[in-house]
Parts: C-alpha cells; structure tokens; sequence
DNA sequence: GCTTTACTTGTACCT
DNA sequence: ACAGGTACAAGTAAAGCG
C-alpha cells in the first residue's frame, strides 16, 4: 500500500522494550494518519586515536560491550570527520534514552585507543530525521501496511512502515485543521476561554463565580471534538503550564493530544501535545523587530489583523470580573483575542511551516528554537548526506575578533545618495575563500603557498580545494533561492504556490546569512576562530578596495558600513564602480536605493533618509529604538521630517518650541510618556541601579510576575531622590504625578537637539 | 563636602 | 544561546577644588 503523507509531529514511544518512531501526519486525501517505524535503533559512534588499528579497538570495545546488556552491536563503519575519511566504530544500543546513551558513551570512551564519543549527544527521533532525511511539513510516499489501532490514537488509520519513506516534489500543504485559544485569568478560581478554528467555527467558555471545572471540561471536550492539527496561542507555552495546574487542582485530565494524555514539557523546553502541533506565536513575535512591545494586539496590528472590540489590560481584568455586569465584555475580550491569534497564525503559518521543513526541526520546537540551533540543524541533515561526523558541543573560552569596518560618515545634509551593497557579502567570501573548518591549515602545517588562500591583516590559511563544508552548505543555499525565485516567476503574485514559493525563499536567505554568525558562535559545532575572523577581514579588505575604487573614479563616499557605501548619485560612474569590483574581486555590488536627500550627525550608524516616493528611512536614531517615550520619538521624527522635505531648520526650530508649550500644558497623552526597556537578567543579578530595574522591583511587590526579557514601561514621576527612584511602572501612577521637566531635558530634547545642533542651532531650550 | 571628570553598566540598535 | 561595532543615558567612583 502506497500513499502520499504529509509530516506533522514526530516522536516515539517504547513497545515492548523497543522505540518505536510515530509519524503523525495527513495523507492526500486529508485524512489524519499515525505511521509507525519499528526499525530504527539508537545508536552512537566512537572516534579512534590517532594510529590506533580499527580492529584492534573493535575488538577491546566489544569485550566491554559484551558485558553491557544495552548494546546490540559493535561494527566497523567508514566516515568523514572534518572533511577527512575515518573508520569509526558504530555503537547500536537499545535504550533510546539519552541518558543511557550517554552513560555507554562515558564508560566506551574510557577504552585505550579510543579518542571520543560522537553524535551520543543528538537525540533519538533527531537521528531518525536525520537518517531517513525526512524533514517536518514535507510530502513523502509512504509504504506500509494499515494496522489496527489499538494504541488508542485518535487517528483515521494507522499504518506500519514497511519501507523507507521517499520524499515526493508536491507544492502545497494539506487541508490543516486549525485552533486558536486564549484564556483570561481572572482570579484563583475563575477563567475565560476563547477558540476560534480556521473554519470559522467560535467557542466562549466562561466560568461562574467559583467554579471552572465546566470551562476546562469544555475546552478539553472541543479539541477532541474538533480535533486540531495545529493549536496556536499567544504565549500559551506560559499559559499551558498555568491550565496543567489548574487540571491538577480540579483532578481533571488535560487530555487534549491525539493519544488522550496530557501536554508535556518536552526535551527541548517547549509544551508538546502528541500528534498535533502546539505553536506559541510569541516565540515568532520576537522575530518582528520592528514590533518593540511585543502584546498581541501590537503584533496584530503590525501584521495588519483587524480586529474589533475594546481592549482590556491584562491587569484591569481581575477587577472586570469582580463587576458582574462587566463580565460578557470579558468574554467579547477573549473572543477578540482569539481572533487575533488565528489572524496572526495564518499571516505568519506559510513562513512557520517553511522553516521547519528547511531546516528540519519541528513543528512545535523551531519557534523556540534560536538561530544557532536552527542553523545547526540544517547543518546536521547536510553533514548526514556528506558522511560527516557531527562534531561535539564544547565549552570554549571566549576571545573576540575584529568586526566589521565602519566609516566615520561625513555629516550634515547631502543630497542624491546611492547607496550599494554588496550582495549577501560574508555567505560569499565564505565560498570564494572557501573557509571552512575543515579547510583551515594550521599554523604548523607546511603547505606551499599557491595551495591556499591567505587572510588578510591575520594571516590564516584555508586550502583551496576540495571545497569546504561551508562552501558547499552555501553554494547549495544560494543555488536554492535562485531556483525558488525562478520557480516563482511562473506563478502569479497573489497565488497561493507564490506565497509558499516567497515564504521558502526568504528561510533560505534567513538561514544564508546566520551561517557567518553561526561560524563564530561558541556553542556552534562547526565553530572555528579563525573562519568568522578571516570573514570579517575578508569583509574589511573587500569593503575597503571598494571605497578606494570610488575614490578614483570620482565617487565621493559619503558613508560606509561592512558590507556598503553611500555614494553620490551618478549612474555612469557607478556602472564603472559595480564593473570593476565585479571583474576583480569576484562579488557583486549593486545600487539598492537612491535617498534624495540624506542626513547624517557625526555619530556611525544613525541617519535619515528622504526617498523619492517621499518616504523617509531613519536608521540607528531614537525614532526607531524602543527605549524612547514615543513623545520624544515623535518630535525627532517630526524635526528631521520638517528638515528633509521642507528643508527649512527654522520650521524645525519653531515646531519644537509650539510643541513644548503644548507639552507643557498637558495635552500630550500619558501613554506616550512611557518608557519601555527589557529585563535582561534577574533582578538581583544588577550591579546598578537602574530606572527600569527599580520599576520592575515596585511590580513584583505589587503581586506581578516577571519573566527574564519582559518589557516593563515606565514614567518618570515628580519627587526627590535618583532616577530610579521616580520610575514608576505605568500602571502604578498618573498623570498628574508626571515630572514633565524630566521629559523635557531628558527625553524630548536630546534627540531634537542632536538634529538641530548639526545646523549650528545652540539654543537653549527651558 | 561639593562639583567635575572618567569610567562602568545597561540597552538597543546597524551591518 | 548567530557575529562584532556603535551610540547614548544614567549610575558610580575617582579626582579636583577650596
């Protein structure tokens, strides 16, 4: 029996004292189906000494394996390791445990002649995906035999796999039944719960005064009863640890996955729910960095979801219960707020299912994985189609390295500025220089000089052939995002293969451009020192032939960042620039934008921008960092707007002394005087006093709880004493406690000043 | 004992 | 828990002053 299946969610269970892998997923015909592999084994690997003999190791290996019950087998098998060919001993055990795989790696390693464990350290279910190259969201050809399901799934078949899955080239994904829930916490002993589904289908569980059994029985009752593939929620990692307790309390079952039990923590840190996909947006929501506040209505409007309805702080809503009359809006809240998740699920589901396929984790972890761990992933499946050994995670002193190159801009206004990048700069030198751990030749290795490409300012050496991992990872990336933009150009715009198509593309160039940082991470597995250094010097030799080949074209550069340069505008001189580096360099740089008019202070990194359409990009100034109070964001954004399109500092300079007077008088809204800056580290781990620090303080003794990396929002109040000792969490004071002066010398005039002052404007404002 | 200066801490940004 | 380079505010300790 051959069908086509769609991978969901993975994990596996023991059966009679064997794992066994599920693969839970849909087929073509959108029927859910738990397919199960009974023939995987775990297993390790064990590196050998330089110069000891293979067998000789095997045999000593053996004689203590025979005395540990839990390895099946000992065999002789050929690999890669750092790029170089090694007969390794491959280490089949039965406890897929990583415990017990860990403590057999410990006791095998302490074997003469044996160097150390490799891959003991990749969990189970992750060697299966690795092995069988199946990777989550994709389309496989499933062989097998329909079994009977007597494991209790709440499937439409269950099948034995009877022989390796084979991946199938279908665009799409299946019909996904969807949920969306959130839930309001309004006292110990009452909650409000909302579902929205994909299908349009709504359900509102409200508990009564001092009982909610009824609600969680109901919710628990509507996912069986709908079933959902994917389950999403807004920050519901935090709010399925919350329902789990109140489960317990009440003696209830959360039993809401595909084999009737509860969600559990899993491996990785996440909430699992068997057979379907739990998917906490918020985890996504991090990737909107131009979202500073991540709350769900802010994401939602972001992302352009629509929803109507008022809006309730999370605070004010224990006391909307307590006012019975107010409690249907609590509900109407929920609702709205649900609509709100599946509005943001769907614009981001495209992006979300691209990424775990490319990269292969799944469904459920890869929101929470970080980037290095994604890229890490991606790199195991391509080291396991190479025959390379994953390297181990080692703990390393860390040492830094130069960066990348930046030029002190020439300030004040200029006006027609191309500004050219070099196209994904470091993803190529990487392949030009071909640098790569395994290419890299140590300092005492002899080898003649033509055989390697050189660093520049360091010194390192990275042969030139045959080409590295990371050559071939990138090569193989690049050639990828071609294809897809190729492949999209045959699809209409609004189609939905083009969407998938643009969602695939961007992953790959997200992935592309991680791989530099990745390089030089000290958690990576592929680490090595010098290939991020030699990158980076690389970078800086490029960027800097590249501003002297301006220079003697006639270019005045204006600016320079790593991986570009702010030129003026004349097209004729550029195609000559664009030319030039492109034959003698081997990169290719390209005009991205032209800014009519563009205005720099003395500070690196900070800049506005005026574009033809009229629109204005500002860079690196206080309008675009969060740990401004909107009010002084506002009125920078407003000066440097007044400069660049009506180009006249007196306008500025007038806008800013009505709008003091305005501010004086009160008429700018308490919400734009909050000041909103992230807890980085536990409170008690501070060394200074900090405004933000101190308001947290204040917020947990009024009975909040804060997670590491909350955003706490904070005014600065009248009084004596520090700063510190003014802020106040916004929730906790008014307006008329407001210390305006503070915002004024503070807040609002630093970065108008800082505009201003570039036009010789000394004024003192008071 | 007060003010000025220099350094440290902390955050968020840019490529 | 992908890199380093950078700006800037506020806290804090040291230096300067009389």
């Amino acid at each position: 029996m051959k069908t086509s299946f769609w991978l969901l969610d993975i994990n596996y269970e023991m059966m009679d004292g064997c794992p066994q892998i599920h693969l839970w997923g849909l087929d073509n015909r959108n029927k859910r189906i738990l397919a199960i592999d009974r023939s995987p084994t775990p297993y390790f690997y064990l590196l050998l000494k330089k110069g000891k003999d293979v067998n000789d190791v095997a045999q000593a290996v053996l004689k203590v394996a025979r005395s540990l019950k839990d390895i099946l087998d000992v065999t002789i098998v050929e690999r890669r390791y750092f790029g170089k060919s090694a007969k390794v001993l491959k280490i089949t055990c039965k406890d897929p445990d990583h415990y017990s795989i860990n403590r057999l790696a410990r006791k095998l390693t302490k074997i003469e002649g044996v160097e150390m464990a490799l891959e003991d350290d990749i969990r189970f279910s992750t060697q299966y995906l690795l092995d069988t190259g199946i990777t989550p969201c994709g389309w496989y050809e499933l062989g097998g035999k329909e079994v009977e399901n007597n494991l209790g799934a709440q499937v439409d078949s269950v099948y034995l796999i009877t022989q390796p899955l084979k991946p199938v080239e279908i665009t799409g994904i299946p019909n996904l039944t969807i949920l969306a829930f959130t839930i309001l916490w309004c006292n110990q002993k009452a909650i409000v719960v909302s579902m929205t589904t994909n299908t349009g289908e709504e359900r509102e569980l409200i508990a009564n005064d001092t009982d909610d059994k009824p609600v969680l029985e109901g919710f628990i009752r509507f996912i069986r009863e709908y079933d959902p593939d994917i389950i999403f929620g807004y920050d519901s990692n935090r709010q399925w640890h919350n329902l789990l307790e109140r489960a317990k309390n009440l003696g209830l079952t959360l039993s809401i996955d595909r084999m009737g039990t509860e969600p559990h923590t899993s491996i990785h840190g996440h909430i699992s729910v068997t057979g379907r996909t739990n998917i906490d947006l918020l985890d996504f929501a991090h990737e909107l960095e131009q979202v500073k506040v991540k709350t769900l209505s802010n994401v939602a409007e972001f992302l352009g979801v629509k929803v109507e309805g008022e809006y309730i702080e999370e605070m004010d809503i224990p006391s909307w219960w307590k006012t019975k009359a107010k409690r249907k809006e609590l509900l109407n809240f929920a609702k709205a707020d649900a609509s709100r998740i599946i509005g943001i699920g769907n614009t981001m589901l495209d992006y979300i299912l691209e990424l775990s396929h490319l990269v292969g984790l799944p469904l459920d972890y890869v929101g929470r994985a970080a980037t290095g761990f994604r890229v890490e992933n991606y790199l195991l499946r391509e080291a396991r189609s190479l025959g390379e050994l994953a390297p181990k995670r080692v703990e390393r002193p860390y040492f830094p390295y130069t960066g990348g190159m930046v030029m002190a801009p020439k300030s004040g206004i200029h006006k027609d500025i191309a500004v050219l990048d070099f196209k994904s700069l470091y993803p190529n030198l990487m392949i030009l220089y071909n640098l790569s751990p395994d290419t890299y030749v140590d300092m005492k290795e002899k080898i003649s000089e033509d055989q390697v490409y050189i660093a520049p300012e360091l010194g390192h050496r990275f042969r030139k052939t045959p080409p590295g991992f990371y050559k071939h990872i990138l090569t193989g990336l690049i050639g990828a995002r071609d294809r897809i933009h190729q492949k999209m150009k045959s699809h209409p715009v609004n189609s939905f293969e083009y969407r998938l198509l643009d969602a695939r593309q961007r992953v790959v160039k997200i992935i592309t451009n991680a791989c530099y940082g990745y390089a030089g991470w000290l958690g990576a597995r592929w680490y090595l020192k010098p290939v991020a250094e030699a990158v980076a010097a690389w970078g800086r030799a490029t960027i800097s032939k590249a501003q002297d080949k301006a220079k003697s074209l006639g270019l005045e550069v204006i600016y320079s960042d790593t991986d570009s340069l702010f030129v003026k505008y004349d097209s004729r001189k550029i195609e000559a620039l664009t030319r030039e580096i492109e034959e003698e360099l081997g990169l290719e740089i390209k005009p991205d934008k032209v800014y009519r008019r563009i205005f720099f202070t003395e500070a690196k990194k900070r800049y506005a921008g005026l574009l033809p359409d009229g629109r204005l990009d500002i860079v690196g100034l206080e309008v675009v960092r969060g740990d401004w109070a909107p009010v002084a964001k506002d009125v920078q954004e407003r000066v440097l707007e007044i400069i660049l399109k009506e180009e006249s500092v007196d306008k500025a300079l007038e806008y800013v002394h009505q709008f003091l007077s305005d501010f004086r008088k009160g008429k700018v809204p308490y919400k734009d005087l909050v000041i909103w800056k992230t807890i980085t580290k536990p409170l008690e781990a501070y060394k200074a006093h900090a405004p933000h620090v101190e308001a947290a303080r204040r917020l947990i003794e009024a009975g909040y709880k804060l997670t590491l990396g909350d955003k706490i929002g904070y005014v600065i109040t009248k009084g004596k004493g520090k700063l510190y000792q003014r802020a106040i969490p916004y929730q906790m004071a008014t307006y008329d406690q407001i210390d305006l002066g503070y915002y004024i010398s503070n807040q609002i005039l630093p970065p108008a000043t800082r505009i201003l002052e570039e036009f010789g404007i000394k004024e003192k404002f008071s």
